[in-house]
DNA sequence: CCAGATATGACAGTATGCTGTCAATATAAA
DNA sequence: TTTATATTGACAGCATACTGTCATATCTGG
């Protein structure tokens, strides 16, 4: 006989394939917003989490999420086209700290306008309160998604 | 001078990394899932979206929000694995339809628990009512974010 | 009925992100 | 201090998903 789902678990399950079809939406919108600057989505993330705090690939990957292995692909390509550069790290000798250089500001701040202007437009009419609620389950089901193995 | 962002615009600024993050690791929940039955979460999402209902590459593609491109590839595959096949369209001479075959569906069944147990576990502790209002402001948001274009 | 517009499958190329692996470095434990 | 463990960067390989392009098929408007 078939487990049974909870109704939490039977709203998880939609909440999954919402989740997919909306990330590919942001997705596509920031790959066209930063296109203009000269980077790319997942460009735009890594230069995003180095803006106000120096960080080494390994701690980029964790504060985003993703495989330091992924990270370290556009860091060097980051790197090589002048947006940001390797910094010695006092703290590890091999682990050096990325921090985007001036040309990589400037990059970053010519997709802001843009930004924020979809930001506007495609927030519009939503209320504020229920976005907030929204921007806390979606903290809180990382943490539990996160936190749940997957037996083998 | 810099535009100035709505509080909704901001509160969906920090959706959009969230839903990044929240992505991945639904991602590497399902290929955990999925893996024992011999599948992957991409797969997976092929072969779900014509469980109950035959469908064209293309069809699929817009359900699931994926190019076309990306789905034939897919759906190549599941057929090439004798999990799918692919079947005449009454409506379209070359478009043909896919739906699993009853190795397909044995598959899904293999995972149906594991897949119950993760969603069960994940969705610990945590408000159905909360959830349910989560899951539609998701599918509000894929509306906006698709119907909003991003200027050239 | 027919011409233009749209939809579809097919193929090629590219970007992103994953796992696996190894050596070097740093940290913790004995 | 010394040894075991964990972290990090580097390199390779692969899966996923995108855009671009073309030929064919279908649909629509005149």
């Amino acid at each position: 006989m078939p487990l049974e789902k909870t109704e939490a678990a039977k709203l998880l399950t939609e909440i999954v394939l919402l989740t997919f079809r909306l990330e590919g939406g942001f997705l596509a919108a920031a790959d066209k917003i930063s296109g203009p600057a000269g980077l790319t989505a997942a460009r735009w993330k890594v230069l995003g989490a180095v803006l106000y705090e120096k960080r080494s690939v390994a701690e980029i990957g964790r504060v985003m999420g993703l495989a330091r292995q992924s990270v370290q692909r556009l860091a060097d390509i980051l790197v090589s086209e002048g947006l940001a550069a390797y910094e010695d790290n006092p703290a590890h000798k091999s682990a050096k700290l990325l921090a985007p250089t001036e040309e990589g500001y400037a990059r970053i701040a010519r997709l802001a306008d843009r930004q924020t202007g979809w930001a506007n437009r495609a927030s519009q009419g939503i209320d504020a309160a229920e976005l907030a609620a929204t921007r806390d389950m979606l903290a809180r089901l990382i943490t539990h998604v996160e936190a749940t193995d997957v037996p083998a």
